[in-house]
DNA sequence: CGTAGGATTTTCT
DNA sequence: GAAAATCCTACGG
């Protein structure tokens, strides 16, 4: 069997939706930690939930950025976020798009994974978006860093999965759309799908 | 099983 | 001043 294939920046510069469908199963590894990508949200431009809707601000200059690239954000002032930032139209200038990383299935580097999240159960290492950062050692200081060059790398999916779709979560606004994404039967998910 | 409150940065009103 | 793309702990049924 050939290894993984790394995704490049142009497997990001793509409609959001898809490239948020497209991650789940996924490998998503930072200086020796990761695993499978099993739930996504997406958010873009033109969606009231997202951080760029308003336009640019210091904190989301990331998400107005090359796609392939990182956009960490600090949410509720205490946890990191880490979104995907994804394709948009260049003409349109101030638009931007990105893929928040909900969850993951741990694979690698399990014992540090551990170690920084104070606590051995499988299903609460990675099931969130702040867990997932905490996990992986993620920070502000992976803001705007390239999804295709060390410590980070996301490897192609091995195999389909069935995805399930759902309202994103913890949002007030654009509430009912359904940009949430997840791995049919995963045991890994923040939370589970209706 | 459920709900409630606190921690604390960034943005908007 | 309040809300936010969250998580943890405590306490009640």
């Amino acid at each position: 069997m050939p290894d993984a294939q790394p995704l490049t920046q142009a497997f990001f510069a793509r409609p959001v939706v898809t490239v948020a469908k497209e991650l789940i199963g996924c490998k998503l590894l930072f200086a020796g930690c990761g695993g499978i990508i099993v739930e996504t949200e997406a958010y873009d431009h033109e969606d009231p939930a997202s951080h760029c809707y308003g336009g640019r601000t210091p904190r989301n200059a990331s998400m107005f950025g090359p796609p392939g690239h990182a956009y960490v954000y600090r949410s509720y002032g205490i946890h990191w976020c880490l979104n995907f930032v994804c394709g948009r139209l260049p003409k349109h200038g101030e638009m931007a798009s990105g893929v928040l990383i909900r969850a993951i299935e741990p694979t690698d580097g399990l014992e540090l994974i551990e170690e920084r999240r104070g606590t051995r159960d499988r299903r609460k290492l990675c099931s969130g978006p702040g867990r997932v950062c905490q996990a992986l050692n993620i920070t502000k200081v992976q803001d705007g860093q390239p999804l295709d060059q060390p410590p980070f790398s996301v490897l192609r999916r091995a195999r389909r999965h069935d995805i399930v779709i759902g309202p994103r979560i913890g949002i007030t606004r654009a509430a009912e759309t359904p940009w949430r994404f997840g791995m049919a039967g995963s045991v890994f998910l923040s939370r589970p799908f209706a």
